[in-house]
DNA sequence: TTCTATTATATAGCTAGCTATGTATATATA
DNA sequence: TATATATACATAGCTAGCTATATAATAGAA
């Protein structure tokens, strides 16, 4: 198989164990790169959010219209430019940064558990490498 | 930014990129690894399909269903088994495995083009101790 | 042999990715 | 200043992943 190939079946097992791990917790899989990044900086605004998750624009649309419907941000127009708005945290959205934290690190558990702590580094740094090869 | 999330955030790298690569060909990317079973063996069922490939069934029928109103394959009702279909290669399918092979080549061109043979090697060593832990 | 459980595929409906395009506002230039 | 271009976000519609469930046929057991 070729590595590509192996590549996004990987992916693919590790995005659906992410799934299961985040039932009951009512937080998508998609949502929790954008309150990542709002947990370190709240009150960003939409193109920022996108670029550093790495999505297109209008699947962020999306993805924001749900947390917002799910009461974990707002949007606020910016004071600064009116066809900007600011995405803030609700207290919901701050509030289930523990349980997602925690089901981030069991995720990622999986290379603690079948890879050597020196396969594990390499690892980051070979995707660190393709990462940045790829990187528009 | 921690494994998981680079490591997928590095797979829609790549899914983007074949999708390009793809463009003008017919062929969606979905198709292509259940193009390259068929290519392999000819008259596969649908569940050794979708379980070789890794996806779940209903994936794999939505898949089927638009490579064949592509005119890429037949489905034809098994004799052994009158609930099975066997999936076979019509003449178009046969015919565009030489650009789509040229195309998977060249996305796992990325690989060759940003690491070295040692760093590859070891990606696609590492790729499958993860792939081999989290398959069911 | 008939009923039950299992299996193979299909359908419905959800999330999340994409491109193309629309709308309103901001910016730059003639 | 007026107009053209660029930018920020939204909308529409496509593919591809998923779970839950339906349907039809096979296999197994009473």
């Amino acid at each position: 198989m070729n590595t590509s190939t192996i590549f996004k079946k990987v992916a693919l097992l590790l995005t659906n164990r992410g799934i299961k791990l985040l039932k009951g917790t009512g937080i998508s899989h998609g949502h929790t790169p954008f309150l990542m990044l709002l947990w370190k900086k709240d009150g960003l605004r939409q193109k920022e959010m996108y670029q550093q998750v790495g999505v297109e624009q209008p699947t962020a649309v999306r993805i924001l219209d749900r947390m917002e419907g799910d009461g974990l941000i707002v949007r606020k127009q910016s004071p600064h430019d009116r066809r900007a708005s600011e995405v803030y945290l609700t207290s919901k959205g701050k509030g289930c940064k523990k349980i997602v934290d925690l089901k981030v690190k069991e995720l990622n558990q999986v290379f603690l558990e079948c890879l050597s702590k020196d396969e594990h580094a390499e690892l980051n740094r070979i995707l660190g490498k393709i990462h940045d090869y790829l990187q528009p």
